[in-house]
Parts: C-alpha cells; structure tokens; sequence
DNA sequence: TAATATAATTAGGCGCGCCTAAAATTTTTA
DNA sequence: TAAAAATTTTAGGCGCGCCTAATTATATTA
C-alpha cells in the first residue's frame, strides 16, 4: 500500500521524465514539488526499497515497471475525476485540478472502473488530455501546437498544455475552449504572435506564450 | 483547517452523545475507534485548543457548537458520498461505507454543494438515514423499529439500525430493502422473533436481533 | 471511610514526512 | 587538472498521531 506522499512522488517523477521529457534529478524533483531536495532523498530511498525506482545515489532517479504502472494508474484516476467534476458537477475547466489532485488518492479500485462506467469509457479529459484505460494504455494524440500551423489554416483545439487556472480563465474570457475553431489570419513575426478568427466570427490576438499552449487538429 | 484525524474523532464524539445517547468518554471514544486512551486523550486536548470540544480532565467531552457544526458537515458529507455511489455508481449498499469513509475527508465546500445539486437535494442516504442541509438542519425521521410493531399490522422499511455489511447483504438475501412492504404474521413470545411477509409474497422468520435494527413507517 | 478497582492522564518512545546545516560527491571553470 | 561551484546525501531535529508503561484521579465496596 502507498501513501499519500508516495503517490505524490511517484506521479511528479512520472511527470518530470515522460511529459517534461527532462531527467529526474533531485532537484528537479523537488522543485516541481515545492520541497527539499533532502526530502526528496529520503523519500527516493524508500520508493527504492519498494521497488518503486531505480535509484543510484547521486545519479537521478527512474521509474521500474510497476512504479510507472502506479504512474500511470494516478494519471487515469486524476483525468477521470476531472471529468466528472467537469461533465457530472458543472465545474469549469480551471477549477477542477486541486480537487482532482485530492479525489485521485482515494484507494478503492472498483471505485475508479465504476466512474469510468458511469462517464461512459472516455478517451479525453477536459483538458484534451488523453486517459489511460484500465490496462495503462493511452490512447492515441496526434495534436500539434497552435503555434506550428500556418496562415490560412483552420483547426480545431482539442488541448493545452498549460493547465493553470489563470490561462485556462484567460481562454475562456478570449471565447476558446475545446472544439472552437480557430483560423489564423496573420503571424507577426516580429514576436511570433498570431492574428485569429475565433468560430469564424470574433478576430482576437495571441501571444507566442499563449499558443505554445494550445494543442489543434487541422480541420 | 482540520486534519482527516481530528474530523474522525468529532464525528465519533458526535456519533457517541447524539446517536447512541450514551456519554462520550475517553474510553468510549477509544473503543468507538478502535484506539488507545491515551491516543484519545491527546487528540482531544488538541481539540480543546481549537474550541471543537468541552473538555475538562477526568470528565469526558462534549462538542462546542462549533464542533457541532463541524460533526454535522462530516455527516452531510458521508451521507451524500454514499448516495453518490448507490445511485450513480452502482454500489450494493453493504459497499458504500468504506468508500464514503475516505471521500467524506475531500475538502472542497462547493464539491459538496455540487454534488447535492447533482443528487437533486436528497433528504436520505441508502440506509434511510437523514441528509442535513447545507445549514445542518436534519429533515425529520419519524420512523421506529420493526420490533415495536404488533402482529397484523403493515409497514414500509424506511431505515436500518445497523449500517454492517454483514447485516445489510442478510437483508439482501431475505429480501429486504428500502421501500419494502412487511406484515407481521406472527409474534414468536419466546425469543420475540418475528414471522413476516414480504412484498404480499414470501414468508421469512426475523430474529429479535434483526428487526431492532430495521426502521419502518406504518402502511 | 479506608482499601481496592477502574478510568484517565502523563511520560516517554516510535515511524512518517518534512526541515536545516554539514559533509560528500560530481560538475564546471580557470 | 586543480580549485571552485553546484548538486546530492547524511545527520540530527521537529510535529503529528499513535503506542506502552507508569502515575494520578475517581468510583466502588468492604
């Protein structure tokens, strides 16, 4: 059995080495944690005992098969209790992360395949990002970033990478959401922004922070 | 803010003076969860602190008005968890306790709001026991036990005494639930076990045991 | 009411997950 | 490649919630 901390170490190594693509360092741990690196240490050293990591002292830290099946476990319950707050509750879209981040603790297996029944064996969250079935198996995501189409172009958001509530609250407010259509009409090169026609009506601008973050399919 | 040990201990306090009626003591405590006494003599010390309980040395506890509060919000919280996994999710009601035990610590407060909204404002949980309201008020209950009514009269089973997964699956197997329709046959004065009709069909034997903990309203 | 039994509290210890400060190791740079 | 800088680990400490054992207070009974 895992506690709370564990499964919290567990996901930002996860996090840190397959979505960040970075190495899991000790710092890095701990920074993404907001803890210290001494804390990371120790706990390191016990998810090593359970077989949990790999761990050579003073050379970073990856997950063994069944840390990252644990990994992956954390992410399908995190997305499945964000979309039921999201679809089930009426939560939006920047709300839903901190509660999530509590509810995917909750210990009960039959639990997590019940939600999964009742919202009906979803493939996305409502960020757009994909849930792993019961095996850990994602399904597939061929989006892009906003920022790599081209002028003339129109495609759908189906995610973003930013899932802070302040940009996904900014989203909102400039009327994007998932599904909208999005066609650019004009890159200003000078700083890499973007002129967009929003639903083929609204003409809004975006910086290039903004659409690094924002995840398409070509229409 | 409160720790998920401290909300167990209110709820026990509360459980102890207002649903057993009996005195809520050190060791009663203990006993109700299954600690030590002097774990239970720490913890309400730490509760004193905080103004959740009355506490004076050597003469047991009683919940503030405050802590009052904060027993009923755990009860609301319970209750609704547990209708939540009954009647979207599919659980048997001998399998909803546990579960609800966990996710009554989530501490979100428009979570649980939510989540009434969603159930559509219930005033009872699965067992038949009563939801209090957002102000703590508790819908009225007018029901009593099987074992106080008398031969020939019919009732419909609105609550059970004993929330055990044992007893509950009993009920199962014999057929009982909420919204069951029982006639008493006949009185057996020896062990006051009950033989009862079921739904107008089948005819079951009830032990004393049993039926002071099945809740009724007259037909 | 004094002796005894029972209940409650205190003292001190333990594992967990965190911390700071010091030591060890690796990496960078002169 | 030797010194300096950065990173990581270790040592030791702290609060929480729990424990056992010893002490203190209350309740019971002779």
């Amino acid at each position: 059995m895992s506690t709370t901390s564990e499964e919290n170490y567990i996901k930002a190594i996860f996090k840190l080495s397959h979505e960040l693509k970075t190495e899991a360092t000790t710092s890095s741990i701990a920074e993404h944690m907001a803890t210290k690196a001494s804390s990371v240490t120790d706990m390191v050293q016990k998810l090593a005992d359970k077989h949990l990591v790999n761990y050579i002292k003073y050379q970073g830290v990856t997950l063994t098969p069944k840390g990252e099946k644990a990994a992956i476990k954390m992410v399908r319950k995190h997305r499945l209790w964000e979309l039921f707050l999201y679809q089930k509750l009426g939560f939006k879209w920047n709300e839903i992360h901190e509660i999530a981040e509590e509810l995917e603790h909750i210990k009960s297996d039959v639990l997590i395949e019940r939600l999964d029944k009742f919202l009906n064996y979803p493939q996305k969250d409502p960020h757009g990002d994909p849930i792993p079935d019961r095996k850990g198996h994602f399904p597939e995501n061929k989006s892009f970033k906003l920022s790599q189409l081209s002028k003339g172009v129109k495609g759908i958001v189906v995610g973003v990478n930013d899932k802070s509530s302040v940009f996904l609250a900014y989203l909102d407010k400039v009327g994007i959401q998932l599904g909208t259509e999005l066609e650019i009409i004009d890159c200003n090169e000078f700083d890499n922004s973007l002129d967009i026609k929003v639903n083929d009506s609204k003409l809004i601008h975006l910086s290039y922070q903004a659409i690094q973050n924002i995840l398409m399919i070509e229409k």
